[in-house]
DNA sequence: TAAGATTTGTTCGTATGTATC
DNA sequence: GGATACATACGAACAAATCTT
């Protein structure tokens, strides 16, 4: 004990990393936006006075995590680039790879989100937006014969939901939903896949999406917020009934 | 239109780039989970027929979205790692630093997750989360004379909220709750500073949080739900009231 | 079409840092 | 302290992409 303030005993960050943080700091300092330029790699490395290959690993860095777009050629070079939605989804699932979600958790949110979602909604969409809606839901008019076919219909009604959620106003509401509804999509799996399809679920939750289209046509935001809960109701039992689970994996760029 | 199919006109994606998946495809294949050694580097330059600065850039990118972890030294080398919450709440501040979140957007959202959550809570909480999410609660036993002491409470109330996520069994709900407490200690900007604090709204909010908790502690989720919703609703129009609003910011790993 | 300019992309050799034995 | 086994960093050269003329 001699009085000396420690160093933060922090895991090191390496020089790429620290050059990554100057650099996102060089561009928050300076407020720039979506598109705007940033300094050439020559530039980069009188900068920060590091090495080719370190300010490459931290653009690197940055590219990975959406924040900068790089091009070849005269012109070219990095650019501030806006983190999209699906990469977005895409580094929020690599953590959910490690946390055993279970279709109750979904579902728990699911209901607890969708309604409050449409009620929004209602009397917000415009009307190319609602035929869009109402042609996702009024495909597969005929309840699936085969394994194969339900869960293309499966897959088709998560595809409602998700692109209900891209037009959520509430953005943060949107991504969470439609972040559900690509797990659904991309991590569920049926456990009793020969099961005869029941065509009174099938034709309770085709029934649900056209009303629901109606009542968001019609600005009744509280019907539609009672339909969904009703559908959240029914797609959770279906699930439940046909005991899905969900699949630990990674999910792509 | 001359009827060829457009190849797809993806960015081209850099070789360090498809040497990242091409590791994370042989992580998944092998189903590794956390600590797994990966490669070493000679080993990565055989295995996928490229040079050492690029599998370093793979790494880098790897590294960033805390998938894999690196030590120097012998016996070092890069590990399997778990992504971190504080990592993945990173990741997602950064797409929604692009996105103009409001206050109501996030109220929205809290109203509808939280008090659903804490009726889950009620009866699963050991005793020493009880004692813990209390003591949170009970500090600041007096009303803030200050704006900057205001700013303390607030942050002390956020801190409740945080915790109580953490505790959350449901972990996409204790995620995304986290996340918006998060959010608002990071980034709230009180525009009326000065404003003198309002006692009655302080003062009932200090009584939800500690009524809360002793609903919790008695198991009552029905209760526990319902002064949620109330605390909830009262948060919301202090925040209002004190004209608060979102600033824009990236948020440091 | 072709040539040239500009900028990133990739490789290799070498040297240094760091942790373990 | 010395040997060993790793990652880390640098610099120079060359390749590839893309824009301009």
């Amino acid at each position: 004990m001699d009085g000396v303030v420690e160093t933060t005993p922090r895991p090191r960050r390496s020089r790429p990393v620290r050059v990554a943080d100057e650099i996102k700091q060089w561009v928050v300092e300076r407020d720039l936006r979506q598109g705007a330029k940033l300094p050439n790699e020559a530039e980069m490395i009188a900068l920060f006075g590091v090495s080719k290959g370190t300010v490459r690993e931290a653009m690197r860095i940055l590219e990975a995590q959406g924040l900068v777009v790089t091009r070849t050629g005269p012109g070219g070079g990095s650019f501030v680039g806006k983190v999209s939605a699906e990469r977005a989804r895409s580094l929020l699932a690599n953590y959910f790879y490690f946390q055993d979600l279970s279709i109750s958790d979904i579902y728990q949110m699911r209901r607890a989100l969708e309604p409050e979602m449409v009620r929004s909604l209602a009397g917000s969409l415009t009307g190319a937006q609602l035929d869009e809606l109402e042609a996702l839901a009024e495909r597969y008019p005929e309840p699936a014969q085969t394994a194969e076919q339900e869960k293309e219909q499966h897959i088709a009604s998560l595809a409602f939901h998700a692109r209900l959620s891209d037009f959520a106003e509430n953005r943060l509401m949107g991504f969470v939903i439609g972040f559900m509804a690509r797990i659904l999509t991309d991590l569920t799996v049926y456990r009793r896949l020969y099961e005869p399809p029941n065509r009174t679920l099938w034709e309770r939750g085709r029934r649900h999406q056209i009303d629901l289209v109606a009542a968001l046509r019609a600005g009744d935001g509280e019907a539609a917020a009672r339909i969904m809960a009703s559908h959240m109701k029914g797609a959770e039992e279906m699930m439940v009934a046909q005991e899905v689970h969900l699949k630990r994996q990674f999910i792509e760029d």
